[in-house]
DNA sequence: GGAGCCCTTTGATCCACGTCAATACGATTT
DNA sequence: AAATCGTATTGACGTGGATCAAAGGGCTCC
């Protein structure tokens, strides 16, 4: 048996190529040659406390992030005090684009729960980028994904109900668990409802006496955080049939 | 004189390096060879007139596009018939980068007035942007402006009354036609009242009556699509002074 | 240059959601 | 196991903006 390099456990665990997330991340659609120089790239490893900052509007921009566990928000907050959330990320998800085009972040991003990012230095993954098409392209998409993401949110604060709101933010949560390997059906909101109306642009009563009409009609079985999903097709037709 | 390749008028009114927006444009941070070279991908102009589409939801993603002359709006439309306006653009800047992400367009673009754009084909826009390091980098501070962009307006849409939300959009139209070389205090609007609303989250009534408010107020005249702003300051007011 | 139509304005009324308030629950600490 | 504090639920009431309605004004297209 060969034992050139001494792989450390720490190590296998830390590349994106041996990560389970690669899919959903960056690296997706790259060869393993590729996924090995952006090995090289991904610095470093951070944790993440449960409501500590990853950065801050105003941070200077150096880098964005993949979270590698846990999940965040990022909110934006005005002088007086308002601030509204703009969304939340999940494992394998990127943060931090928002500072590229001012050279330092434009929004807060808070963690969750105790979480880990990969740290990517963007000059450094926009040098990989010029040498490797698909890293190029990949990124590209993120970015993409993010606008029509933005889009969408602006469709739901600008021309829906509060009981659309919140039926299209529960299957969007149910489709992001779904795709990292969890279940449709059940699962456990780290937001508070509070945070949850801010990203909805209702109020936390509102949010909390919707989820409670949801529940009467048996939709969904709420217990504070953690949601059991009862009627997808129901959720789904209140989305649709708009009565206006 | 050599005239191996004749120069039409034409040819010559069309290059970025000719361009006069392209201080706000792709071209931004590019030395003169690099325009050169961004000038031979810019294949084709496209005119668009009037309430015509530029691209629909659906179409194939092949082009970027960048205003040269005129002005549109862009909206995403649910099945129901709601639709959302997600945004208004003008001259110098970018359209089309909702599409990166599937390949096809997942929103429409529709001239607000006859319009000129330059068709950047995407592909040969990332072959490029490998070759050149500043256009790789204002491309990606395009992208991320967007998304900054679309921020601002969930803050909007989630957070502000209907006055705020009015007296914002009037100070971001001032400041982008000021960027223009025209007067930040005087302007004629594209858009109908029904456009504004959708975009702000308001029914056209509502944009009517506050902009009748704000006329009573002395902040702005208003005649129809004509705007003239009388007290800036007096508006940046209601946008902080939040009375809640 | 006139007819038609879309756009805008304004008024009266309604209602979804916000606000205010009180209580209850649950996690964490001691 | 009790105390504490943030989080959630629920009720009563108020209001900003939506809805319904009607009339006037200004483009656009013949």
């Amino acid at each position: 048996m060969k034992s050139v390099v001494p792989i450390t456990a720490v190590e296998i665990k830390t590349a994106c190529s041996q990560c389970n997330l690669r899919e959903l991340c960056l690296p997706f659609g790259l060869d393993p040659g590729e996924i090995n120089q952006l090995d090289e790239l991904v610095g470093s490893r951070r944790k993440i406390k449960r409501q500590q900052h990853l950065y801050r509007s105003g941070d200077p921009f150096e880098a964005i992030y993949a979270i590698r566990a846990g999940s965040f928000k990022t909110d934006v907050i005005l002088e007086d005090g308002r601030d509204q959330v703009t969304g939340f990320q999940m494992t394998g998800e990127v943060l931090g684009l928002d500072g590229i085009s001012g050279e330092e972040h434009s929004c807060n991003a808070i963690a969750l729960e105790d979480s880990e990012v990969c740290v990517i230095p963007f000059v450094r993954l926009e040098e990989l980028s010029r040498q490797v098409e698909s890293l190029q392209h990949q990124f590209h998409k993120i970015m993409s994904r993010e606008i029509v993401r933005d889009h969408g949110v602006m469709m739901l604060l600008g021309s829906m109900r509060a009981e659309e709101r919140l039926a299209a933010f529960l299957l969007n949560m149910s489709q992001r668990f779904t795709a990292r390997g969890f279940s449709p059906s059940e699962f456990h909101l780290r937001m508070t409802r509070d945070e949850i109306g801010s990203y909805l642009g209702l109020k936390l009563e509102t949010v909390s006496r919707t989820f409670s009409r949801f529940q009467d009609e048996g939709l969904v079985a709420v217990q504070q955080k953690h949601i059991r999903i009862l009627n997808t097709p129901g959720l789904k037709r209140i989305l649709n049939h708009h009565t206006a």
